[in-house]
DNA sequence: TCCATTGGATAGTGACACTCTCCAACTATT
DNA sequence: AATAGTTGGAGAGTGTCACTATCCAATGGA
């Protein structure tokens, strides 16, 4: 296959394909002539697999490029290759260990994951990520509380369990492990529109959306 | 208040804050000279619905504009602010309905809808989310099932329920609002890293953190 | 033969969120 | 009163990001 006719069949411009040749997210094709090159159908569920992340999975480039290595490099097991998924798509909520309340933030988060016996890397980002949230909510005056969050660590639980559970474990590594991450990354937006329709039906039903202001 | 008094307390450089102002984010202070003006305690309050929003929510500068303008103006309903909010926070997926495909995923996600019985209007932008999560889930080989989505829609109905049923109905309508729309893009994110540290609890149980290749 | 296509490299673009620089009009300090 | 510092307001500049566009020499198919 060339070049155009990969730009055809992935709808994408010959340019951006070369782009990401040249980031280092699509292998380049395998080369026949000083000017020509030969494109695989592997070529185009890789640039599937980019589109999804970076359309749907709001990914920048920097980030599908590190997850794709992950992915390509075979010595990295399901368990890190996950972790790293998880790493690299948290948008990095810089840690501020100087600032006393973000201090504070920090270690409600490590009491809670200690309170639920979680095995989370005591470095791992999403801690941050979390701190950060609780932070925020703090200064807007309303700072968490057990019972707020109760449903939230309940709802991800039975999520990430089903997800975690649903890996298959047999078969070669290679479309497994993109599909996990693939996954992973588009069932997240998946939660988030079902959420967004969740609270619209839920406002619908409480607020009316006729009984109020239109 | 001055301005650089105002910088100090929220931690933003001055020039920010007449960023904000001349973008509509922040009312500019009662002017007490020609070059003097004087800000109140809501300024603050309202950079750090900014803030949150920004660097929590993640969300640009013209998106909190719009859930700010929602609530700001008194004639808008809390079911129809909500609203707002979902709409405007949902990243834009373009629909596309000249392509097949496209519309087949669409329709998947109406017939969900329907089925579920939610209340969410048909012109709502998160359906056309989750219809671009379908079409990229398809595309990658791994179309949805209902037994694999069911779990999802379980868990965003229980944390709605919570959500639009823990906001409270009397009280003057300012701050009410305002912190509505902001625990709403606050908890999202909480729930989200929560997901990931359930995933890697769970991943880490299934998959043994040292069981398996390190 | 001859013209469209290709690989490869470099430069340019548009959006975004600031950040910098100016200037005249003040205010506070000495 | 002189002087140093601050402010409002507006425009220009900056750095990052994800592409796009342009070039050029070398093919490859009609």
């Amino acid at each position: 296959m060339k070049i155009s006719e990969l730009s055809d069949r992935s709808g994408l411009p010959v340019q951006t394909i070369k782009y990401y040749i040249r980031e280092g997210l699509l292998p380049k094709g395998a080369a026949t002539a000083a000017t020509r090159a030969e494109y695989a159908e592997e070529h185009l569920e890789r640039l599937r697999l980019i589109r999804a992340l970076r359309e749907v999975g709001d990914l920048s480039v920097a980030a599908v490029k590190r997850i794709i290595g992950a992915v390509d490099d075979e010595a990295v097991g399901l368990h890190e290759l996950l972790g790293t998924a998880a790493y690299t798509l948290s948008p990095a909520a810089e840690a501020r260990p100087d600032e006393p309340d973000w201090r504070s933030a920090r270690e409600d988060v490590d009491a809670i994951v200690a309170e639920l016996g979680w095995q989370v890397s005591p470095d791992a980002p999403t801690r941050d990520l979390l701190a950060q949230a609780f932070l925020a909510l703090r200064r807007l005056g309303r700072p968490i509380v057990w019972t707020d969050l109760r449903p939230y660590i309940e709802a991800a639980t039975i999520i990430a369990e089903h997800e975690i559970g649903g890996i298959p474990v047999e078969g070669e590594r290679g479309r497994a492990v993109q599909t996990a991450v693939a996954t992973n990354v588009l069932y997240e937006k998946v939660l988030l529109a079902l959420r967004r329709m969740a609270q619209e039906d839920a406002s619908a039903r409480r607020f009316g959306a006729d009984a109020e202001s239109r």
